[in-house]
DNA sequence: AATTATTATAAGGTATACCATATAATTTAT
DNA sequence: ATAAATTATATGGTATACCTTATAATAATT
């Protein structure tokens, strides 16, 4: 009677499995991936905070279904299929992200989070309101393209800060991953996409980064600056 | 790492066990209680679309967790916790339900449902934020008052259509378990919340009522005017 | 009071999605 | 080439939330 209880029934799972276990790892692998290489399953146990055997699991059932390749000992990668469907649950979640940044005014640091929960409830039909709402947004608050209603995008360009040289004057692009902690870290420094700024040292044996913006100084670690997606600003590339 | 993978987990189970199924059952529970009456285990096993052995076992645990009552062969009743957790559960809901009719332009008749999916991916901060950018409204789009942020409602007084005589004018204020087959009917009908109308004629042996609106008469089933609730409109008192 | 109907419980099973531990297969590094 | 590390699989177990079938307990009706 109730859709939400009885969901796992009233799909026939032959055509299309889908769930939201499903659709997170089908995320996972597209959010890994960088031009169709190979995702480590255990990687992508690590991304999902799930063991080895669990990843291993759900591998085998997502290449059953036809979302993903699996080549043993080298990792998986998303079919035809697989990415059209991790894209579409990418488009609701970054319209919900927008919604909720824009619109509900939620904090920047935990909009991601409750976009992954509010992704999962809505179907086409709800997306496509929520995108006519919005106004047909390109990007996310997190800086990433929302891929349109037939899952495709184009990926932005911009390099990991990390990969960025000393004094170049960078704009803040995209944050990968941006989960919880980290965006708190961040928002509380107020890095995030649209943020300009410059490394201006580098601290030896993979220390962190002295970062200027906004006039103050502030040090970055290199995992977390190999997050920071930038792009050299039009002053800097004179 | 990500929430709603984990979800099931990350709660301690023994303080306050939380799931979509068991939000839905204290709804229902809720929904068919009227002053506190009990409710019929079979009763809720149908309102859940469940057998009656599912429903059982999900009453044991429900009980277990304090939430509700149980007196065997009388009915399941709410405790004062389990009513607090349902009502907060339908304020999402009906809230959920006022964004989707008046900001995403979703058919009437649709709502109900898209809501109830919406609710169980919305904490308290998500709720009140929305609440905030809906201006706090009082209603949902299918009659029903919405409770506040501490789960207290006012139920608005009202009477089954079933139970008004012949030609008194009435406006519909609620449409009582609104799922989608009876929703559509009732659009299609032009049979909302504010509609006014009145009954010509009642056939018998339980026959159809037939039903005057915008000077059109349409057939209405009984157990279809048990669940539309009106009150007598002001001219009709005179 | 006896029959019928309803309600409850018991036993065994399904599916999803996790877990740990152990072993086998393969890759990588020495 | 061999040892070490990684990856895969096999086995058995947990929790939730369903299911069917069968039996026991209670309530309602005749």
């Amino acid at each position: 009677m109730y859709n939400v209880v009885k969901s796992k029934r009233e799909y026939p799972e032959v055509y299309m499995p889908s769930s939201e276990s499903r659709d997170m790892y089908l995320k996972s692998i597209y959010e890994l991936s960088y031009e169709g290489d190979l995702i480590a399953v255990s990687l992508l146990a690590k991304r999902m905070g799930v063991s080895n055997v669990s990843a291993t699991e759900m591998v085998k059932r997502l290449e059953e279904s036809g979302l993903i390749n699996h080549i043993p000992y080298k990792g998986v990668a998303l079919t035809k299929e697989g990415n059209q469907r991790a894209l579409i649950v990418i488009r609701r979640q970054r319209l919900w992200g927008r919604f909720l940044a824009d619109h509900l005014k939620i904090p920047w640091a935990q909009v991601y989070d409750i976009s992954c929960r509010l992704e999962h409830a809505s179907d086409a039909a709800v997306t496509e309101a929520l995108a006519e709402y919005l106004n047909h947004p390109i990007t996310c608050p997190h800086g990433h393209p929302i891929p349109d209603a037939n899952g495709h995008v184009e990926e932005v360009t911009a390099f990991p800060l990390n990969e960025i040289s000393c004094e170049v004057e960078v704009e803040v692009i995209k944050i990968e991953q941006p989960e919880l902690p980290l965006c708190e870290y961040l928002e509380e420094r107020g890095i995030l996409p649209g943020t300009i700024l410059k490394i201006t040292d580098e601290a030896p044996y993979n220390g962190p980064y002295t970062v200027e913006l906004d006039g103050t100084e502030i040090a970055l670690g290199r995992e977390i600056s190999a997050r920071i997606y930038v792009n050299p600003t039009e002053q800097s590339s004179d």
